[in-house]
DNA sequence: ATAATACTTTACAATAATTCCAACTTATGC
DNA sequence: GCATAAGTTGGAATTATTGTAAAGTATTAT
C-alpha cells in the first residue's frame, strides 16, 4: 500500500519535482515503521543510489515535512527522527536502545482549559518512555 | 520554596560536592519556570559567576539529571531544555517562539494494552503544540 | 522538439549543540 | 591539615544539521 509515491503529485499545491534521488528516499520511507534518522536514511538509500548526498537527504526531508507528507519527531534526545505516517498517533521510545514504536490506540486527551483559553493548540502528542521488550529482558537477566 | 538547594544533600545516595559554580547553577534553576536551554543557563549564570565554563554547566546538568533532580526535555527540536520541576506534568510548546509552558492539569492517559503487555513504561508525557498567546495575536494581525 | 526557467543535486564549508580531554583546583572525610 | 576523589576549565573534538555555489535536470512555454 503505497502512501508516499502516489500523493507525491496528487494533492494540489504539493507537487514536487520527481527526481530519482527523491524517489529513492520516498521509496525507503514508504511504509517504513522504524522512525529512522537522517543518517539511517542516508546510509540505506546511498547503498543503492551511489551518488546520493547527505544534503539531498536533508533537503528532501525538509521539503516533505513542509508539505505535510512527513512528520519530524523530536522524541529522541540525540537526533531528529522521521515518520512517514502522518496520521495522528503517539509513540513509545525505549530509553536504552532508542527504538520508537507506534501507539495507534486512540488516546483521548482533552486540552486543559488553562491552555485552551489563550493558546492555539494544533497538535497533541503523547510520548511513553521506558524499556522495549528486548531491553527489558536484558536488564532483568544481568 | 526552595526545591533544589535543600534536596541537594538531603536524599541519600544523591550527595554531590557543593561547589560554588554548582550552587550558582542550582540557584538559577531553582523555581525557574522557563525551561531554559544550557546556553541560557550559561549566559545567565556566567554573568554573576565570571569564570563559569560551559562544560561545567553541561556537567552539572547531566549530574542533576542523573540523580533525578532535573528533567531534560526533548520537546524543542533545536536543543535540550531543562526543567527543575521533576513532578509529573506536561507541556505546551509554541511552534513559533519555542516558549514552553507547564500543563499541570492531571491528564489521565492510560497506557494502551499493546504497549503495556511487553514493554516497561516508566513515563508518560503529553506535549501540546501550537501558538502561544502573543504569537497567536501577532499572526492574526498581519 | 527546444530553449528558458526554476528547481535540485552535490561536495564541501560552516554552524551549532554537546561532549571530550588533560591539567589544574577544591570540597570533604578522616 | 591532608589525601584524594570529584569537579572545573579552556579548548579541541564530535555530531547533527544547514548553507553555498557551481553544475545538472525536470518542467514549462515556445
Ligand atoms: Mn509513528
Ligand atoms: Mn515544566
Ligand atoms: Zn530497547
Ligand atoms: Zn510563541
Amino acid at each position: 500500500m503505497p502512501t508516499l509515491k502516489k500523493p507525491l503529485q496528487a494533492a494540489p499545491g504539493r507537487k514536487m519535482k520527481r527526481t530519482p534521488q527523491r524517489l529513492a528516499i520516498f521509496d525507503y520511507l514508504d511504509g517504513n515503521k522504524k522512525h529512522p534518522s537522517a543518517e539511517e536514511i542516508y546510509r540505506s538509500v546511498s547503498r543503492t543510489y551511489q551518488s546520493m548526498s547527505f544534503a539531498t537527504v536533508y533537503n528532501t526531508l525538509k521539503a516533505l515535512t513542509g508539505k505535510g507528507m512527513l512528520r519530524e519527531l523530536t522524541i529522541d534526545p540525540d537526533r531528529k527522527r522521521y515518520d512517514p505516517d502522518t496520521s495522528p498517533h503517539h509513540h513509545f521510545i525505549c530509553l536504552q536502545c532508542r527504538k520508537i514504536v507506534d501507539v495507534h490506540s486512540i488516546l483521548t486527551v482533552e486540552t486543559p482549559r488553562e491552555i485552551a483559553r489563550d493558546h492555539l493548540v494544533v497538535g497533541t502528542h503523547v510520548e511513553f518512555t521506558g524499556l522495549c521488550p528486548s531491553c527489558k529482558k536484558r536488564k532483568k537477566m544481568q
